[in-house]
DNA sequence: TAGTGGTCTAGACCACGGT
DNA sequence: CCGTGGTCTAGACCACTAG
């Protein structure tokens, strides 16, 4: 088969939140709505509503209808609790480095025969600070050139994610993570202005993307003392 | 409504599974099967298989069947990488302290106004080691007398949430952490057989289950040195 | 009361896996 | 070929929300 229906209307619908032209808190058409729009049944309308749900975008209210939800935080590990709550108010990114080319591979793969085969890697790097005061590090690999439009590019809001999603509808769908408290050295103490041999939390990460040819890497090092790491996980929903 | 049918049709297949019927890697009843069994459509068995899959029970194979699955790793963050592909041969537990019923609450709730109104708790703490070389100390906390049960018992293999799950059909559905690297303190360093002042991973969790009205509340402390965390995230199945 | 989402029926046709 | 799961139609009735 070409493309599912469903899909056609969880595509449609994607764009609509993405491109804000429902924005966050507003409602959707209801299901009847896109019934007619797609000249489909209620049920396939309702399976595509369910991907959507399933990938944080929405969520329904019974007698109400479907409302575009604050994007997913903290998908894997990436939010510091604190950075969602200062919702960008008190929230400083500091560019190390802009995402340029260079030729080298990510630092670390996740066991499993991963073999990277691009000798070329996107790469940039940031400290992320709340309030002034430097909490993370966050080192970030993409290997291949499929997203050379990166080079040099600033991301929309200052996030990476929302540039993918918006810019290359590219979706994250899931991530691997390996966690270890360790003691700073002399650099990471130096950009989170911690003593040498402070316990920092370092993570590397590997990323998923709807694009199964498209992972991304990261290393992040945390300074965990005023703002923890948080992160949640349910099944449901 | 009472319960919905697929729900009868779920919690059917869970205890297949649970009861080991049907053990991992075995065939699960056909859909056309299910349906005349409960007398109930397609679309409502095909539900009920959806939802045993969002919750990690079992895979789909097109044209073969459904089949149950090697229950889910590492949900949230409790899998220390080791202690899983150890699979039990190398790994043991030591029991601090066996469940008890003790009149205090847990040391910490997550923010919105979480309250807990009973007075009690089932506590419990056990000290994982792998190769006798001790990786993680783990504190529990079970608010209210619900399950009562466990007071003083063993575990199903060891294992916490088997028992949950055997025992009680009780179902991990999700779960809330905080994550800290913080200096190991004189009690947790002799524990894990550190330095004081070295970096351990501290992590809060509140785990929310299939019964809306319990919750279970741990805080662990791990060496990371030989053991990282693992922890994976997929948005679909 | 009208409109929304939640559950369900009774079919249909297709794609895939094994015989 | 048959049985399996994957997608979809065209309805029905219910429960919830709001004016």
């Amino acid at each position: 088969m070409a493309e599912s229906k469903y899909l056609v209307v969880v595509q449609f619908l994607r764009e609509l939140i993405q491109k804000e032209e429902v924005k966050v808190g507003e409602y959707l058409p209801s299901e009847n709505d896109l019934c007619s729009r797609f000249s489909v049944t209620r049920t396939t309308v309702r399976r595509a509503m369910d991907q959507l749900m399933k990938e944080g975008f929405i969520e329904k209210q019974h007698g109400r209808g479907s409302r575009v939800r604050e994007r997913r935080k903290s998908l894997g590990l990436l939010t510091v609790k604190g950075f969602s709550e200062a919702v960008g108010s008190n929230v400083q990114t500091e560019i190390l480095q802009k995402p340029v080319l260079i030729q080298s591979k990510p630092p670390f793969t996740f066991l499993k025969g991963d073999t990277i085969e691009s000798e070329f890697c996107i790469y940039f790097e940031r400290l992320r600070k709340v309030n002034d005061i430097p909490v993370m590090i966050e080192k970030n690999w993409v290997p291949g050139v499929s997203l050379s439009g990166l080079i040099d590019s600033e991301f929309v809001d200052g996030s990476f994610f929302k540039t993918l999603s918006r810019d290359f509808q590219i979706e994250i769908i899931g991530s691997e993570h390996i966690l270890r408290a360790e003691s700073a050295n002399s650099k990471i103490a130096a950009l989170l202005n911690l003593q040498n041999g402070s316990p920092v939390l370092h993570i590397s990460v590997k990323f998923s993307t709807s694009n199964p040819d498209i992972h991304i890497f990261s290393e992040l090092y945390c300074n965990t003392t005023q703002f923890p790491v948080g992160n949640s996980y349910y099944m449901n929903q």
